[in-house]
DNA sequence: ATGGTTGGTAGCCAA
């Protein structure tokens, strides 16, 4: 079974484009990230004409994630990521979903971008981040097929950077930045796409300024990670770079695994 | 080289 997730930089904006990669990639489960829009204002009837059940956690104007799944949403376990009452952004959303006999845990992220260093916003992306280590320490207790898929505004190393020098003042490559990744990563993570692709050159965001795509200035910072029972059933992993070249592109691609079992 | 572009919103903010 396919699970994919994309930032698609507006639903409204990118439903067209997010309609046409569904048809065309036929995700099991698809994961956006800054729907920039209410539940209410959410197009759930025409991704349910593709066969999908919808779970949206929106937001007026800015971030929103949602799931979509072919099979049934069995728990939409949390809306907003636990741990800040205070956290009225709307960045997280978990789901449960029948796979080969058992079940797969979806957690689908936007984790904030922190930018400029040095400000509260900076402070709240590794708050934010603190809280998605405790998240995902008790659900591995689970010891479920766990994918943890998203936006998360991390380069994990320069590997992961076009031009790394570029990036040395921005939130997404701080050592504060990597360091929480990686402590994420080391409860026993798997970054898929990693895994599978070694080499350098695999990016997910491009800007839309200065010709970043023209030039290939590229980041990776979409991820999926997967717990060890999730990782014992990868068969491949992938980025969907096509959507880049497409008439009002999102900045971001779509990241995708492959697990088995139906 | 400190530019440049997009989306959501309705003034600029976030990225």
């Amino acid at each position: 079974m396919r699970i994919a997730t994309w930032n698609i930089n507006g639903v409204k904006a990118r439903l067209e484009g997010a309609l046409a990669w569904l048809k065309e990639t036929s995700p099991d489960v698809a994961c956006f990230q800054e729907i920039k829009c209410t539940d209410e204002a959410f197009p759930d009837e025409a991704f349910e004409e593709l066969g999908y059940n919808v779970a949206v956690h929106g937001q007026k104007g800015f971030n929103g994630v949602a799931i979509l799944s072919k099979r049934p949403l069995d728990e939409v376990a949390v809306r907003g990521l636990p741990g800040d009452e205070a956290d009225t952004h709307s960045r997280y959303i978990e789901a449960v979903v029948p796979c080969a006999g058992g079940v797969i845990r979806v957690g689908c992220l936007y984790l904030p971008n922190g930018n400029p260093i040095g400000t509260d916003k900076f402070a709240y992306k590794l708050s934010w981040m603190r809280r998605l280590h405790d998240r995902v320490e008790g659900l591995l207790a689970l010891e479920e097929p766990l994918l943890l898929v998203g936006d998360f505004n991390v380069i994990p190393e320069a590997l992961d950077a076009r031009n790394p020098q570029a990036w040395t003042e921005d939130a997404l490559f701080q050592p504060e930045t990597r360091a929480a990744f990686r402590a994420l990563v080391n409860l026993g993570l798997t970054d898929a796409v990693r895994a599978c692709h070694p080499e350098a050159g695999i990016y997910t965001f491009w800007d839309y300024q200065a010709g970043a795509w023209q030039k290939d200035h590229g980041i990776r910072i979409d991820h999926v990670l997967l717990s060890p029972q999730g990782a014992d059933r990868l068969e491949g992993a992938g980025i969907d770079k096509f959507t880049r070249s497409w008439e009002k592109p999102s900045d971001h691609v779509p990241v995708w695994v492959e697990l088995t079992g139906a």
